[in-house]
DNA sequence: TTAGATTTGTTAAAAATTTAACAGCTATTT
DNA sequence: AAATAGCTGTTAAATTTTTAACAAATCTAA
């Protein structure tokens, strides 16, 4: 398949999580028009995209939800799912690890770290919690690929440099200083702020 | 001055927090190039955003930071400052208070609202936690503005009718249940397993 | 069985956003 | 003081993303 744009990437991670939701209430197919309401979208936005990722509706019928989500699947998840380190037991590491807790995706938080002893070596809904000092070791051992961090701003790039010699494939930085790519790592940050700043000057004007 | 385009606006926030950053380590000036590395985007991008909001550098010299951080703060702050109130005293809650706390910018948490007796009535880092019953009362009282709606995710739509009826003008939605548009309020939402889904998207291929 | 109403799938057009190109200014060097 | 190098500001081009337009398929109902 040509390569998908970024957007529609994004919307696919969205549309699984509406479709899951929809199957949950017992449907068991939609119309574009129903996911575009439900992400406030456009229909015709829901439907390039499904037309981009191969897939085809049934006339007057909509689109198969399970299939949908099955296919949705086999774009985004990886084959064994993708494994994933928090690091910093805050409020915020805590936030994900509850968010992610039972949602069955192929996500999988599979280790936490943090360097305050009151944090280390307990479990968090299913998560455990080592010293920052075994990560290499932790990270080949449970074979992970991605990291959160949700340190204090000051380790966070100290940090990367350690996860990309640890051979870490992503990184979503919650930390308020950017991150310098690193070659071979894809980065994707995310600031609340900015967020919160987009809606106060829409509000405004 | 005319319309920003959205983009820009986002990027803006960035930009002054880098400012903020780069103005803390004694710097006075900056370079496209410099703001465009700490960011990960180019220069070009940089002295584009700059141009349409009408501020001009030096040449040879590069920008003034703490000029450019008042007029960043001219276009994207209310005179007043936007009044936020946090609705969910969990972890996410407690992140963004966390956040924000002794940050200065003119986004200011005045209230927290939750419906667990164990969070009501406490002050966590000066914010202090309502009971929901009182949440047209204090809106109103201190002027709040935009809401933050860190809840469960069952109680977000009823949630969100409720602050439009109590004259809301922006939510920002970290429930992972879309809302829909509501007239006269703007919605934004953010989704963290769409970040990590983009990630793992990426690292695959 | 024909007309009408829906809804998909696809191509084309429009809009938004990013990138490139480059002219012009300023400091520095020779 | 002339040449050079470094940056900005701006217009134009390219790319990406969204929206529109509409043909084709399917059901409903007259
Ligand atoms: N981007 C956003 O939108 C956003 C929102 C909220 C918070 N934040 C940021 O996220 C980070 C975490 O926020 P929080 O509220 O959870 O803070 P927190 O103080 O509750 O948690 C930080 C955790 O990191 C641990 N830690 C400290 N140094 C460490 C290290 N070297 N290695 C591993 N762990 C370490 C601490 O022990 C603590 O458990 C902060 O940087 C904060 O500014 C960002
Ligand atoms: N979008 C994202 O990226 C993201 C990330 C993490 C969590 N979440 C979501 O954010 C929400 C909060 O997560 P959390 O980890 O803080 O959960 P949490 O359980 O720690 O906190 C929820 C809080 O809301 C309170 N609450 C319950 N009903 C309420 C009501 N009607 N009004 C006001 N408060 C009420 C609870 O008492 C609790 O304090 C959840 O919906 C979670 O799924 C989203």
């Amino acid at each position: 398949m040509k390569r998908l744009p970024d957007k529609t990437v994004e919307r696919l991670s969205q549309y699984r999580r509406t479709l899951n939701n929809q199957l949950a209430k017992g449907k068991t197919h939609i119309f574009s028009h129903e996911i575009a309401n439900l992400l406030h979208i456009t229909p015709v936005q829901v439907r390039r995209d499904i037309m981009l990722i191969g897939y085809s509706g049934t006339l007057r019928k909509g689109y198969d939800i399970s299939e949908m989500i099955e296919l949705i699947g086999t774009i985004i998840d990886t084959d064994q799912g993708v494994r994933i380190a928090v690091i910093g037991m805050g409020n915020l590491g805590k936030a994900f690890i509850h968010y992610m807790y039972e949602k069955r995706t192929k996500l999988k938080i599979v280790a936490a770290f943090d360097v305050n002893p009151d944090k280390i070596d307990k479990s968090y809904e299913d998560v455990y919690c080592y010293h920052l000092d075994k990560l290499e070791e932790i990270m080949i051992e449970k074979e992970i690929s991605v990291a959160i961090i949700a340190t204090p701003p000051e380790v966070a790039s100290p940090l990367a440099d350690r996860l990309k010699e640890a051979g870490i494939r992503g990184i979503l930085n919650y930390t308020p200083r950017p991150l310098s790519p690193r070659e071979g790592v894809y980065l994707e940050e995310h600031d609340m702020i900015t967020s919160l700043e987009k809606v106060a000057y829409f509000v405004k004007n």
